[in-house]
DNA sequence: GTTGTACTTTACCTTTAGGTTAAATACAAA
DNA sequence: TTTGTATTTAACCTAAAGGTAAAGTACAAC
């Protein structure tokens, strides 16, 4: 179930550079927090805190390996952002189709179409 | 070209739920800042500032109509925001089906995963 | 039980994000 | 040219985000 609050967190998350570049790191495999933190100059305790937001976010779960606390991605929470985005985007340009297909109609008929922006479709002609 | 910047900018400017939800408003057709900010309860600086935040991350184009500035989702930008989540989960999907295989193989002579993470599949059983 | 390793927590600082109200701008209409 | 409508800019406030250093916890190994 995607509530609000999930996909809420999980846009906050990552928004930070660091985190998507953690979660990015993630993809590429397990990984615990030192190793994590290798690539970044800051310290410890700022990516254990960058963790926490992961975690908490859900987009990341914690194990532990004797004093080591590795990470793996979780895929859901990834997964709900793009869909997200797709879905908006989606709308939109189907939307765009219509309207598009509506403008023709009125340009056929000597219409106008009063948008204030310059016509541009964002992906050339639609398809279709 | 998806720069970092770029991709830096959207992911921030999604951040927010009340940006968010005007660019799901937006995904329905074009709109005016006074409609843009009917639905809420803040001022209208307020939403003219994260129309600005919006523009700057290229999520949204703004036109000119008399007084009005009627905005227009722009689709680039959103669509690289789910390309990054959806490649990013599947670099670790597609991993996960190698280790899976690799595990299994292991398992079939005796041989254990030392992870420290309970197994779990967040997809059920891997395809293919 | 002391030492080392891998973190996390606490207490703190500084910057920025999001909000406000009041004033400014841009244009239309009377 | 005054008035109204749509929006932005300016000045300001407050809370939260991201960072730090120093102390605390957990566990392994000696």
């Amino acid at each position: 179930m995607t509530t609000a609050a999930q996909l809420d967190a999980a846009f906050a998350a990552l928004a930070d550079p660091t985190r998507r570049a953690i979660v990015a790191r993630l993809a590429r495999g397990e990984a615990t927090v030192l190793e994590l933190a290798q690539p970044f100059e800051i310290s410890l305790p700022a990516i254990s805190k960058h963790l926490k937001v992961l975690e908490r976010a859900a987009l990341i779960t914690r194990g532990r390996e004797a004093q080591r606390r590795p990470c793996r991605l979780r895929t859901e929470a990834l997964r709900e952002v793009s869909e997200w985005a797709e879905h908006t985007r989606r709308a939109w340009e189907e939307r765009f189709d219509r309207l598009d297909e509506y403008l023709h109609a009125m340009q056929a008929q000597g219409g106008s179409d009063h948008s204030g922006i310059k016509e541009r479709n964002p992906r050339g002609r639609s398809k279709r």
